[in-house]
DNA sequence: GCCCAGGTATAAA
DNA sequence: TTTATACATGGG
């Protein structure tokens, strides 16, 4: 069985990072936590400073992935520096990593989570990758925008997706035809990037942002006055300064683990 | 049954 | 440019 080992510090939180909503894939057991990522069933957990990964022999991947050489405890405190307020939510999500999703799968994911719940968004992309991904060992990959361009909006319907399948076509038929070129907008400054991803059917301001930050790298993309103001007011109310830190989609990351924890229904 | 979920397209003001 | 409404679906 291949496994990575690799330093991460005794600050990095792997359940909250993996469990945070900035991903649909992941799945806790026993203190472990798994899923498929990049076409590979990953089973991690840590222990003393340590990220011990099954499934992938690619360290550089790993740390990659769980963005493990950035120093998110400096953040931290530039951002509640910046924002006292935010302290009470950084308490809930200390230690969580933005992780460095699949481009493709990042899209489509947020494409989904649009007025939707996590659970329903999980069980939906679900449904998705084992009609339309590759079978792999211990599950299915997430498809390629080639196997999705294949199908119809009443296929997507048929899952679940309810009124967003035409967009999910929309999105999958320009990447696979090269409309929308996701590794490009990687380094294409950051509005024509955002500009984009506008164009798809279906995306709009918040998905844009969703897909930058997740699936993109691209944590300066954050215009706080977008909607880190509606999380925030929603948290503490109305007229919220707002934040002006580069690291304000990590920020916001926070401020979901926040409001995901204490206002979970039961 | 009713409300709502990590919004967006569309029409109207 | 800003504001109202419909939208598919299923968990709580």
């Amino acid at each position: 069985m291949s496994q990575v080992k690799t330093p991460c510090g005794e600050s990095f939180a792997l359940g909250k990072t993996v469990i945070s909503g900035q991903c649909f894939r992941w799945s806790e057991e026993n203190g472990r936590y798994s899923a498929i990522v990049s076409g590979k069933l990953l089973t991690a957990y840590t222990s003393n400073g340590t990220l011990y990964v099954y499934g992938t022999d690619d360290e550089d991947f790993v740390r990659d992935y769980f963005d493990l050489d950035r120093d998110y405890d400096a953040i931290n405190d530039e951002i509640i520096a910046l924002e006292p307020k935010l302290k009470e939510s950084e308490a809930y999500a200390r230690g969580m990593h933005i992780l460095h999703q699949e481009p493709f799968e990042a899209l489509i994911s947020f494409i989904i989570s649009q007025n939707n719940n996590i659970p329903r968004i999980r069980g939906i992309i679900s449904r998705i990758c084992e009609k339309y991904g590759e079978a792999i060992d211990g599950g299915s990959a997430f498809p390629t925008a080639k196997a999705l361009a294949s199908a119809s909006p009443e296929d997507f319907a048929a899952l679940g997706c309810g009124y967003r399948a035409p967009y999910i076509c929309d999105a999958a038929h320009r990447v696979y035809d090269g409309r929308l070129d996701l590794e490009e907008l990687k380094t294409m400054p950051i509005n024509d990037a955002r500009k984009a991803l506008l164009e798809v059917l279906g995306i709009g301001p918040k998905v844009a942002e969703c897909v930058l930050l997740y699936g993109l790298g691209r944590l300066e993309a954050f215009p706080v006055d977008v909607w880190i103001k509606r999380a925030l007011s929603e948290v503490f109310g109305k007229d919220t300064p707002l934040l002006s830190s580069p690291y304000a989609g990590i920020a916001q990351q926070y401020i979901f683990e926040f409001i995901r924890t204490n206002y979970e229904r039961h």
